[in-house]
DNA sequence: TATGAATGAGAGTTCATTCAT
DNA sequence: AATGAATGAACTCTCATTCAT
């Protein structure tokens, strides 16, 4: 039991970013409900009590745990967009593709853990449900400012969206045969850039 | 040592069934983790032995559940895909947008929650990750015996195949503010069309 | 399904005899808890239900097997001594000891069943109390049939199966380190010999 | 993955002891198959989800709660017989029959218990096996200390401990009609100091 | 304030026994 | 008489949450 205290106010907030790193690391591991609240105080070295004082109950932490997540990565992903200047639009794309899927890969299965629980639970949903909003948003963002401004953008955004998340699937969780994976990915970045420079 | 039952008389097949569309029908809407046997049985008019004697454990349920309805809906899409005659790509790809819609839309969240299930646990993923290939060869070969067959047809497939989901998935999962749904769609069903004519 | 029927009498007797071979092999060979009804309809190709039509219930079941079983072995190994003529006691004490071995190597565990059942179950220890008591009686009359009439004998007799069977838990149920079997057989060979021999 | 509680606060301690107790006790009354974890629970005053912190399953509180025992009587009874002293060969073998009777009497069907669930259950059968072997090395020592030293000294040794049990048995389980007690405990007496005084 | 032992409802599962067919 | 599907109480075990210390 170390002497020196800390002052109160410092040390509860380490604890509860423990909490939610630990929370973080299992719920991306093993899904929300095959981890329990006891592995995450066992994980984040506080007691179980510990747990239930800064957070009400386990949705919340997972909550919690996923909005520090999202809050990182989403502005991580639009600086690094932003910072490649001069922009062009086809390196744009290129990078566009290369950041989101080292994101994922990053993740170790967080934003699939996350797809998985708003489908599931009616809370996270409701939380989350903005998420994609922002993403869209701030991609438009960048667009615009850099002369992109074909008609109809927040839907050409959205298919794009989806065609490089649909690359991001194939390269994580299915495997689907005979797929050339390299074709594969020619074909979504010529259907992007497509859908952009008109 | 003690096995499941293989139904001998008719009322034991009929509690099997009544067991699996119980289940099913939990299953798609609540989840698998929020669904108890018991619920099941009761939902099945069965007691919770019965449930046993035909199923090894829950999880056996929702993998029979989700095989019998996928066997249905898999064969039903490509029936009704097929049967459109004489073959003109633009109507093919609306049907096929159509349809994919529609099952989704009937299947009251199934299919929702069996991605998730796969995300989720491993013995279901293994059963069902063959699951998707067999959509995409089922197309291909319509293609083929109409004679779309441009080069790398089984990427264009699947890169079709992920902008319908996501055409999808805008409908059911979630909403995003201020996008245009028809604008969208018809932004995909270009791109599709694009996609299959070279 | 065999058309000759037969007198229904007979194939009563006949399932019921199944059911008891069943039950047997079963107790013998995994216990009395650890076997189920079904386990033993199935092994005795019968219907749950016809178990429950010739017995009352799973622990009648495993009276009435045993009973027969035991039955079985003790006029067995009593035939077995009385038949070896001229009467000699080594000789007499050879067989007693090599026959009552071989009977609990070949018993399969019946008979450490058994003793465990008496133990453990109340109606089944009232049912087999008296068992040991006829097999002592037994051999006490063939001793004094030939003339071996010390005084003290039934309790003689009682020591002798003692060490006998001392012997035989020796060779089955613990391995104990470092004992030297025939040394260990010739002292009990020798004790039994000496009580009896006076 | 979660493993059984550490006891740390002493409260913890005194639970497990509760538990160990409870256990223990009715086991001894009911057996294994007859004891469920409601009742132990209930009888050591904790709740049911406290047995589970503590130990794995029910057989681990089975293997825990006869380990204590064991533990304490081994060292009794040798304490026992070692402390009389001077050493006289046939005041060791009364003492030694009657704390061994004694032992078992107070034992209310301990020892009984654990000599049926040795031969029903594989992983006690394991833990358990050593637990003779113990019991005899010490009864070896002390005649060896004291200057007893026949040839096969083990083996006799092993003997004495046969028709000492059988005593035992005779006291306990059975009612062997007409067996007069006394006699046949001095021919056991008999038998025994005959096989150590040579 | 922090701890972690304790709680207990509720989960999945088994199986001796019954009874409609 | 025979079948085997059905029953459901009882069992073992889990875990989110509470609260005495």
């Amino acid at each position: 039991m170390s002497d020196t205290r800390m002052p109160v106010q410092k040390r509860s907030m380490e604890s509860k970013k423990k909490i939610l790193d630990a929370g973080f690391a299992l719920f991306c591991e093993k899904g929300f409900y095959k981890t329990n609240t006891i592995a995450i105080a066992k994980r984040a070295g506080v007691s179980t009590g510990a747990v239930y004082s800064y957070f009400k109950d386990k949705r919340q932490i997972y909550i919690a745990a996923f909005e520090d997540y999202l809050n990182g990565i989403s502005s991580q992903l639009i600086i690094k967009l932003e910072s490649r200047q001069p922009f062009q639009l086809i390196d744009f794309v290129d990078s566009w593709i290369t950041f989101y899927m080292d994101l994922y890969a990053d993740s170790g299965g967080a934003l699939a853990q996350l797809r998985m629980m708003i489908v599931d639970d009616e809370e996270i949903r409701y939380h989350f449900s903005q998420l994609e909003n922002r993403y869209f948003s701030n991609i438009v963002e960048i667009l615009i400012k850099n002369g992109i401004v074909p008609n109809n953008l927040l839907e050409r955004v959205y298919t794009c969206c989806i065609l490089i998340d649909g690359l991001r699937q194939e390269n994580s969780a299915f495997s689907h045969n005979g797929l050339n994976f390299d074709v594969f990915k020619q074909q979504i970045r010529e259907s992007v850039i497509g859908l952009l420079n008109v």
